[in-house]
DNA sequence: TCGACTTGCTTCGAATTCGAAGCAACTGCG
DNA sequence: CGCAGTTGCTTCGAATTCGAAGCAAGTCGA
């Protein structure tokens, strides 16, 4: 015995479930915004504005899969569905040989432009309404911290010892 | 052309991205942890844990799939895997008979306490780490009003006419 | 009471997800 | 060069997810 009770505070709960929460709402609306402006998943939306954003238009497959927060085999699945539908070009890197670098096409940025005003109309009318400007640079300044630590800590060596023996 | 441009400020959009990767990376540590320490998926645990929650240790299904906020065919899934690990209980409702109340099982409740305190160490570990208690106050304080908003505001209604008839 | 509509849950099929295993290309060290 | 170990991606199988459809029970208005 002796272990202090292992609970959050209240505000920490509070924080946490509305976290869980605000997050899985807003990306259901998100998800069927995307999917009804312009047939893509939400993990699609992801990498093209990725893509999108990169000053060549391009990533390697392992930095897409790490910028999204995804499974290696996931990004193959939807990269290669991307690629089929023509948003996206998959060529051998000219270092690595073993190194595929995805590149959007100009159709890709076209579905992307088709969808991004309906995205932002979904995220600014959900996420940011009940916010004033201040409230949302207080919120990112609390969530980018977080972000760099969760970034930088290795992801499991955060369970060192499980064991209620209990008795 | 003309349009002004969709986009949110640099402060909403790192706000917005900072959202989802700090919840996916949360998510996926939680998952792994719940994993390791009692077999359980994340759906698997936050349904235990609001039936635990629960004065009456039971919930109908709808009930649960609204506070998870998860499809009613996925919630009959888990909620069938939970019943048949012993976890929990289906018994139909006294007052209606087509609905169905879940209860939680004393197996049930210990699974939960076996995951319970790797839980709140993976989550104060990654997510609260960075943030002082004064931060967390904030942090809730400002993600509560999002999370009203949300629940009140109609799923699909915030799509009121996709078309870019554009020409 | 009857019939249309709603509500609550489950079944079904298709799509998506992940981890493990496999394969090819790189790197380091002798 | 040659071998062990690493890295990058894909394939594979199993599990999970969702929406649509189906079915039973409940509700409302005439």
């Amino acid at each position: 015995m002796s272990d202090a009770p292992p609970s959050l505070d209240p505000a920490q709960l509070g924080a946490y479930f509305d976290l869980i929460e605000v997050t899985s709402l807003l990306r259901h609306a998100v998800e069927q915004q995307l999917r009804e402006a312009g047939d893509l998943s939400y993990v699609q939306f992801q990498l093209l504005a990725r893509l999108g954003d990169s000053p060549s238009g391009s990533h390697r497959m392992t930095d897409l899969a790490d910028g999204v927060v995804y499974s290696r085999s996931g990004l193959t699945y939807q990269v290669g569905l991307l690629e089929k539908a023509g948003l996206v070009t998959r060529t051998p890197s000219p270092d690595d040989e073993r190194s595929t670098t995805v590149t959007i096409t100009d159709a890709g940025r076209e579905r992307l432009a088709e969808v991004l005003p309906g995205h932002v109309e979904v995220v600014g009318g959900l996420l940011f309404e009940p916010l004033s400007r201040e409230d949302v640079e207080t919120l990112a300044g609390l969530l980018a911290p977080v972000r760099e630590h969760m970034r930088s800590t290795p992801p499991r060596s955060a369970t060192p010892r499980r064991r209620t023996t209990g008795g």
